[in-house]
DNA sequence: GTCTATATATAGATAGAC
DNA sequence: GTCTATCTATATATAGAC
């Protein structure tokens, strides 16, 4: 049971550590932003930041794994499933899963790190993959290798996070539906 | 003129920089990996940390701009250019972009991030647009938001650079090409 | 719950011997 | 060119007042 304030600190650390990551985001930067002293946060979060950055993260994969299953759910093929995963990504803070891997986790223990790995696989990874599971056994897909669809689909959305809103006039949704449909005429069967 | 003991400590430099961020690289893994102690660097590398980031992207960005202009004149349609592209980036330390935006160049001083995001707008970016631009011009290409279809690109190599070996027998060139196709699909003009 | 003050740890930078 | 020793700066963490 997380108490109303701790949320918020949760919140305000969310958005920075996913947004700039573990080593680039002092205690400082995140007291700052909720008009506190860095001592301050140390009420909320007695474990300091390397604790703080677990729970934040896990709270996000959580959330995640909710998320993705309601977005998944509400499209009846591929397509509307994909876009609908993205809208979700899309309205959550930005999640720089290579970021995560290549840098966030090696300056924590390696026992929460493999931790977060195995979270982020089941919460996020595995039911994307699922959808080009489905997709390919109910034939409404080409066969492709599966893993590296899932990957690049992941790729995709952290691109679209990071593109400049100058870019563009579209919102990130239409974005996300123009790149799923030029995924798609890639991957139909053949007409 | 470069040293020869200097293009050393750049290449080292480089390699972790490029895979893990500013940040979380710490001048003594650098030092470690050249078999030296942290404060011989400065030997190497007067100007500290920051300058040593900036030299080593800035040279980075450079030899990027070389090696894109070979790959792109090496294609004769844009499948092959792009193929020749991703061939090219994956023969190369990492470039994870949107770290280094997001993160990395939060770190430095505003002036010199500009630099390299101009530096970087020049030697990648643009080159790997114009590819899209030339392609849709001589109707090899459905028409697309550049753009987009751009950073989508770079996106995708960037996931690939971080697929782990073991997720597939495949070469990394053999997943680049096995991606363009997969987009080729998609982008080419309706048969 | 948040503060000031301060302790501790880590990282970056400098001086000078070899 | 690289080392040891050390200084300084920054960041994390603790103590105790309010």
């Amino acid at each position: 049971m997380e108490s109303e304030a701790r949320e918020r600190v949760l919140d305000v650390a969310e958005q920075l550590f996913s947004s700039h990551g573990y080593a680039t985001v002092k205690l400082k930067d995140i007291a700052k932003a909720l008009n506190m002293k860095q001592a301050s946060l140390y009420y909320h979060a007695p474990g300091g930041k390397e604790e703080l950055y677990f729970a934040v993260m896990k709270r996000n994969m959580i959330r995640h794994q909710k998320g993705l299953e309601n977005a998944i759910a509400a499209g009846n093929n591929w397509q509307d499933q994909l876009k609908s995963v993205a809208s979700w990504f899309l309205s959550q803070p930005p999640m720089y899963f290579s970021r995560m891997i290549q840098s966030d986790l090696r300056a924590i223990h390696p026992q929460q790190a493999q931790d977060l790995m195995d979270t982020s696989y089941m919460t996020i990874y595995r039911p994307i993959q699922q959808v080009f599971v489905q997709a390919q056994a109910s034939g409404e897909m080409q066969s492709t290798d599966i893993n590296l669809i899932t990957g690049i689909f992941l790729s995709i959305v952290e691109g679209i996070q990071s593109v400049p809103n100058e870019w563009s006039s579209k919102t990130k949704d239409e974005i996300a539906a123009e790149v799923i449909d030029i995924l798609a005429y890639g991957l139909l069967p053949q007409k």
